[in-house]
DNA sequence: TCACAATCATTGTGTTCACAACTATTTGTG
DNA sequence: CACAAATAGTTGTGAACACAATGATTGTGA
């Protein structure tokens, strides 16, 4: 039954576990940084890259990032200042706007991507080895199912 | 030898962690908002309640919570103003200022702290079982590890 | 056909944070 | 003892975010 308190070994899991979050993502951003991105905008790029004719609509990368539609709003405007993505206004319906992976911007995270894959494998999957990868995939793919059991709710 | 992308297993252990991590945390916060906390406050209660005398030095505490000394300051604003906390002045040393958990703090953390603890368990602990709590506390203290080694460079 | 609700994106408004500059206090050194 | 350097905390500025309101478009039902 669960009592109100954590058990010695559930405290340290979950100690480890936030405690190391702050730091580990610190780290994959400092790493990030030289190439003129964020890791809010690194996961921007890697959806567009991964879409359909490299595009978007605002409302499904807003729901993708977990990001408030001004959010989103605001994160492309920096991206579009430089030129990685473009806005397209859609032909069959002229209310949503496609956020678009442009050319250099698919070339700039071509030139990112290897670094920061080199970025999680130095700081998170090296550290926990081979099987600890896939004991980490396993849990939180538990996580995520409850949690979408919860929306579904 | 690290190859320049991921393989399916590292893919998908990545992906599921990164993906599951913002929800797993609304999820905890949306259960605290009900005390009229939040993540970031429960922490600092946290913190203080298991600290020597029930305080901290201001510079001590925003290094605990990975927090600048500005965004400490913010933050302890909050919670003074609602008498959870207090600021007090070091006798010894007068540039510090200890953050003290007032008695009114203490017990709304007495409140708080089991439902939070309930909602730490519904939402990540019992979803990956007993075993898994054990293995996501060894994971988390490898990459811990291997971070903190990165900073004593 | 037309009105009305729903949907999509943007633009204000306020909050929270980090970075930098500043004041105050302590410590180290000649 | 004096003065420079370091440390602690606060305050100002700017960036990023969420929420609410607005403008624009679609589609649905009378």
């Amino acid at each position: 039954m669960p009592a109100t308190w954590l058990t010695s070994a559930e405290q340290t899991a979950w100690r480890n576990f936030i405690t190391t979050l702050p730091d580990l993502t610190a780290a994959l951003e400092a790493d990030l940084a030289p190439y003129g991105l964020t890791l809010g905008d690194y996961e921007v790029l890697v959806f567009l890259s991964e879409a359909e004719e490299d595009r978007l609509r605002m409302c499904d990368l807003a729901g993708a990032l977990r990001l408030s539609p001004s959010g989103l709003t605001r994160r492309l405007d920096g991206l579009v200042k430089v030129g990685w993505v473009e806005r397209e206004s859609s032909a069959s319906d002229r209310r949503v706007m496609y956020a678009h992976l442009t050319r250099t911007g698919r070339s700039k995270m071509d030139e990112a991507a290897p670094h920061h894959v080199a970025s999680v494998r130095r700081h998170l999957l090296n550290p926990i080895g081979d099987e600890g990868v896939q004991k980490l995939g396993d849990l939180f793919l538990l996580v995520r199912e409850h949690l979408h059991a919860l929306l579904a709710v």
